[in-house]
DNA sequence: AGCCCAATAT
DNA sequence: GATATTGGGC
């Protein structure tokens, strides 16, 4: 009580210097704390907290856990064992339930609660840790804006720089990966092959996702002190990962608004499109979250969008 | 370690 | 169809 909500809190990942300055001396930003990260620190904390107050009374955190995210809480203490096939069977099992074999996995569904209430007080700090590598994110979406972002960096990266982990880094979106970037990059690269190379054909129907968003002019490539081609562009100011989205609206900071969309699960609340005037909200998705995978090529080609 | 690219999986 | 994963070469 009296703590300040995950919503109070300045981000992690907001950077503590203008991008401006970053840029100019070549500053690059931070590694990105995933959700899980930030779980985990908020996890320690509370251990802390509970250690010093265990003196004078028996105060229970346990809801003081909740309200931080359930989903969260659940994926973090889930993960254990990072095997796969648990979790497939878990979900097949359903109510068949013949099969005795699945009893110890129930067990863990169970007492999940339990779990996260109780485990806090040992170092669960490690399996957190390795949660956030380990477990599997839901599929990226790149929308309009991820995919400007994502462009504007490769543009002003010379070619040479314009590599995965560079790209990833400067993009300075919570919680996409590097390998999200190379999967991207590797269609982007086909993408403008195949445009500079048959250059007398109209636009092919195929790729609308990259058709719209302009190329970067020139891919100059700023050598080695990349000190040069870098100026007069905006620089990253971090996205946020819509952390919490399966919980509600979240009230987000002026520049916050844009986090990495994810297909399924605990990620579908974040409506928050400039593109009223495309009807991709009523085709596939109820009042507020998206059913399944979606298709969003045509969304591709809305321009205009602001690093805000 | 990380990049690249094609093929393939989900 | 969009994205993820894998595997081999570098």
């Amino acid at each position: 009580m009296g703590l300040p909500t995950p919503y109070d809190l300045t981000p992690l990942s907001q950077s503590l210097i203008p991008p401006e300055l970053a840029s100019a001396f070549n500053i690059f930003p931070e590694p990105h704390r995933t959700p899980l990260d930030v779980n985990r620190a908020s996890q320690n904390t509370l251990s802390n907290l509970r250690s010093q107050l265990n003196a004078f009374s028996s105060f229970n955190f346990k809801s003081l856990n909740d309200t931080t995210g359930q989903k969260h809480d659940t994926m973090v203490v889930e993960l254990e064992e990072e095997e796969e096939e648990d979790d497939r069977t878990e979900a097949m099992d359903g109510d068949g339930s013949g099969s005795g074999s699945e009893a110890r996995k129930l067990r863990r569904i169970d007492s999940e609660e339990a779990d996260s209430a109780l485990k806090t007080e040992n170092s669960m700090d490690d399996p957190s840790s390795a949660a956030a590598r380990t477990l599997k994110r839901p599929r990226l979406v790149w929308t309009p804006q991820l995919h400007k972002r994502f462009v504007d960096v490769v543009g002003h990266l010379g070619i040479k720089n314009a590599v995965p982990k560079t790209i990833m880094q400067w993009m300075n979106v919570e919680g996409l990966t590097r390998e999200n970037v190379a999967s991207h990059l590797q269609k982007y690269r086909l993408y403008l092959k195949r445009k500079q190379g048959l250059s007398s054909e109209g636009p092919s129907a195929s790729d609308q996702l990259f058709a719209s968003t302009p190329l970067p002019q020139s891919l100059h490539e700023s050598g080695g002190g990349c000190g040069s081609g870098i100026f007069g562009m905006p620089i990253p100011v971090p996205y946020h990962y819509p952390a919490t989205a399966a919980g509600g609206m979240m009230p987000m900071p002026a520049y916050g608004h844009m986090g990495i969309q994810m297909v399924n699960d605990y990620a579908h609340n974040n409506n928050n499109n400039n593109n009223h005037h495309h009807q991709q909200a009523s085709m596939n998705s109820n009042q507020n979250g998206y059913h399944g995978n979606v298709a969003y090529g045509h969304m591709f080609q809305q321009r205009e969008l602001e690093w805000e």
